[in-house]
DNA sequence: TTCCTTGCAAATCGTTTGCATAATG
DNA sequence: CATTATGCAAACGATTTGCAAGGAA
């Protein structure tokens, strides 16, 4: 299964690397359909998956049963606010030794772990 | 909204005590089926979602897309194997200070977290 | 020409909901 | 009797998939 260009592969990536709000397919959807009208839906999911498969870019599950796609593939914590729903970047360090303390006492092989945090985001804190 | 008894909730919470793999929605209905034959999705749905929503029960999202149950409501952490999906508890300690860590540099109000660790359990590493 | 990709629509899957009926307090 | 709960089936929302047609190597 050679890849081949796809003109809507490359303005998906494209346009996920310009934003850093974690948006889902159908926002994706959405706002790459301005750019390209003929795109589908379809398309758009099937490629965040190849995407995310090849690890260009994050696939991120966060609860709220939507899936979320990140252009940063790096390490790192997100936040979603429980009244907007917003997901943002915590600057916060990737802890280290967690996978230490968890292997521990355990029959398996442990290779990784998820973590996010959940709140109200400062946004919906002032509006209140 | 005054809660009244119901043997399907009963049947349904008893059930979940029994269990420590931590069942899907789908799970508990086959089970329960079998003591309470005439039962429907939608009630084992309607009563896990009031089960949780009381604190009786916890619902954990664990990125496969299914709702898993858990009758254990203490905060303790799960894992998940990326091979069979089976749903393990971790004896590993809450992680303390997380919560501070994560407010620094932060603005909103972080409220807790979620983490679960996946790999291979050991059933899954000895059959390979 | 090969075979990867697309658009479209239908299908899937977990979950929720409307409604008339049954059970609880 | 007033309400909450149920069974059933239809509705839902997010995602996947089959298929014939289009585009890249």
């Amino acid at each position: 299964m050679a890849l081949k260009y796809s003109r809507q592969r490359q303005v998906i990536s494209d346009f996920l690397m310009t934003r850093k709000d974690h948006p889902t397919a159908e926002v994706v959807y959405k706002n790459v359909r301005q750019e390209y009208p003929n795109i589908s839906l379809g398309t758009v999911y099937r490629n965040l998956t190849l995407l995310a498969d090849m690890g260009e870019i994050q696939r991120l599950r966060l609860g709220d049963g939507i899936d979320h796609f990140d252009a940063d593939t790096s390490a790192h914590y997100h936040f979603v606010c429980s009244e907007c729903g917003a997901v943002t970047d915590l600057k916060m360090p990737c802890m280290e030794g967690i996978l230490e303390t968890a292997r521990k006492d355990f029959d398996g092989e442990i290779q990784g772990h998820v973590t996010y945090f959940y709140g109200i985001c400062g946004k919906c804190t002032k509006c209140k």
